[in-house]
RNA sequence: CGGGCUGUAGCGCAGCUUGGUAGCGCGUCCGUCUGGGGGACGGAAGGUCGUGAGUUCGAAUCUCGCCAGCCCGACCA
């Protein structure tokens, strides 16, 4: 992308409501804009940061065997009287009547509706297990959104809900999600971290949250320092493999990390104390094992094997994607702005012509562009005639990983200079092997 | 939902106390000079002063109502 054909609003100055590093450089960078309190519009590069997101978040749970599909935003009101959440709910719900004077609601999540599509077409255990999940808008009306995309009222949630027959099928759904949930947020570059919660309003029995650590987050958590260094890496993953899950969800739960919910002083005080942490967490994602909690008021039931009809069990699980934007900067920036990790950034690498209409740096420029675009680094061009430093400060600020600068100095020695955002080393090279090092670095993207 | 604060140009703000018909910086547009960390100079566009009513000869400014947004708390992913 060029930016002279590109839509980047940067500001200079702070906008005066952002009060943390997520929201202000969000809107910084030219990302969102908010159209009223805890709704916001996603301008194409924060658009294309939220897809990247949500992309990973697709091909890690079809990677585990979860299916896709799309439920509506709106939702009839009977489906959740029947569930009893309609009165159990509260204002948080946002609550519409059509011209027929239906009652309708905006869905803050979906396991009702999932148990309808369930009951209505599954009836035999020969069709179990089934995961599926759908990533879809939600509204929940926050009495007081704040912190941007963190807090809105409106956001992107991936939620996917199994259907097993026993519990012990269940246990390994929830095993599976763990596991996929990690990988999730490993690959985006982010270290989030499961930590026994509290079920809340989604009720249920075993749940964990997963929680990034960052000081705004709005949890307060404990957790034995053991749990930091845990990392899947490129280990091979079989997610038919019960035993194998089973021992990864051992060892990520095995060290104490609890939310203020569930905090326990006592169990708490046998971690060894040079490795008890408290911290601050952003939750960006949580599982729930609820059994039979929806099923069986709704009628969700199977036939077994022995011919009886039982109530399937069932869990549900989220990622919540635009949420994990503002998490993922406020892990990944500095006092210039956005640092954005390779697996999530808008743009592989920035492209900066320094003396724009020199007629070496732009062919240079140009080439460099093509090349890295034919090589997948997806670059961002900034072909625009302003001086050096502020090219360098919209590059710094948008935050993308690695910066090419090209200017009529270097050029004159067959040079360019490539820049990691993250520790500002730069080093010179041709660029043919520039081309060569991003497109190896961008490889496996 | 309790407590506090703020609405003036795209963004950040001044002006309000003491009423006289709106200003600064950034950004935007045009031009010239510049050219390796938000450059300089010259010119230009852009405002129902959140909104409604009241007081007054006259209201951004004073009074009351309403709306919106932000912060702290409670709540929540």
């Amino acid at each position: 992308m060029r930016l002279t054909r590109y839509f980047l609003p940067v500001l200079k100055e702070t906008p005066a409501d952002a009060q943390i590093a997520s929201h202000r450089l969000m809107l910084r960078a030219g990302m969102i804009q908010q159209s009223s309190a805890g709704i916001y519009s996603w301008l194409p590069m924060g658009y294309k940061v939220l897809r990247r997101i949500e992309q990973i978040v697709h091909e890690e749970q079809q990677r585990a065997g979860h299916l896709p599909m799309l439920m509506p935003t709106l939702q009839p009101a009977e489906l959740w009287r029947e569930s009893g959440r309609y009165d159990a709910y509260g204002p948080e719900m946002l609550r519409i009547r059509d011209r027929h004077k239906r009652d309708l609601l905006y869905g803050p999540t979906n396991e009702e509706m999932i148990t309808d599509i369930f009951r209505t077409h599954v009836s035999s255990y020969r069709q179990l297990p089934l995961t599926l999940y759908h990533i879809q808008w939600k509204f929940r009306d926050e009495v007081r959104p704040r912190f941007g995309v963190m807090r809105g009222r409106e956001f992107l949630m991936k939620d996917g809900y199994n259907f097993d027959l026993t519990p012990e099928d269940a246990i390994h759904a929830y095993n599976r999600h763990m596991v996929s949930y990690l990988r999730t947020y490993e690959r985006m570059g982010l270290k989030a971290i499961p930590m026994r919660a509290a079920s809340g309003p989604i009720g249920g029995d075993d749940t964990h949250e997963f929680l990034v650590l960052a000081e705004t987050g709005e949890s307060e958590v404990f957790y034995d320092s053991a749990v930091e260094d845990l990392t899947l890496g490129d280990r091979a993953i079989d997610y038919d493999d019960r035993a194998q899950l089973a021992a990864i969800r051992e060892e990520w739960t095995a060290p104490y990390a609890r939310t203020d919910e569930t905090h326990d002083e006592a169990l708490f005080a046998q971690v060894p104390e040079e490795r008890r942490r408290s911290a601050r967490g952003i939750e960006v994602g949580q599982i729930f094992y609820f059994g039979t909690k929806y099923s069986e008021p709704m009628g969700a039931l199977v036939t077994n094997e022995a011919g009886e009809r039982v109530p399937v069990h069932m869990g549900s699980h989220g990622i919540g994607v635009s949420r994990l934007v503002g998490a993922l900067i406020e892990a990944h920036h500095d006092e210039r702005g956005i640092v954005w990790p390779e697996g999530v950034t808008p743009f592989g690498a920035g492209i900066v012509n320094l003396r724009q209409g020199d007629a070496a740096a732009d062919a240079a420029c140009e080439d460099l562009y093509a090349r890295l675009s034919a090589a997948g680094v997806d670059p961002l061009y900034d072909d625009r005639s302003e001086r050096a430093g502020a090219k360098f400060a919209t590059m710094d600020l948008i935050g993308l990983p690695w910066r090419v600068t090209v200017g009529p100095r270097g050029l004159a020695n067959g040079v360019v200079e490539l820049t990691e955002r993250r520790t500002g080393r730069s080093e010179e090279m041709t660029p043919d092997a520039l081309v060569a090092r991003l497109a190896q670095i961008y490889a496996a993207r």
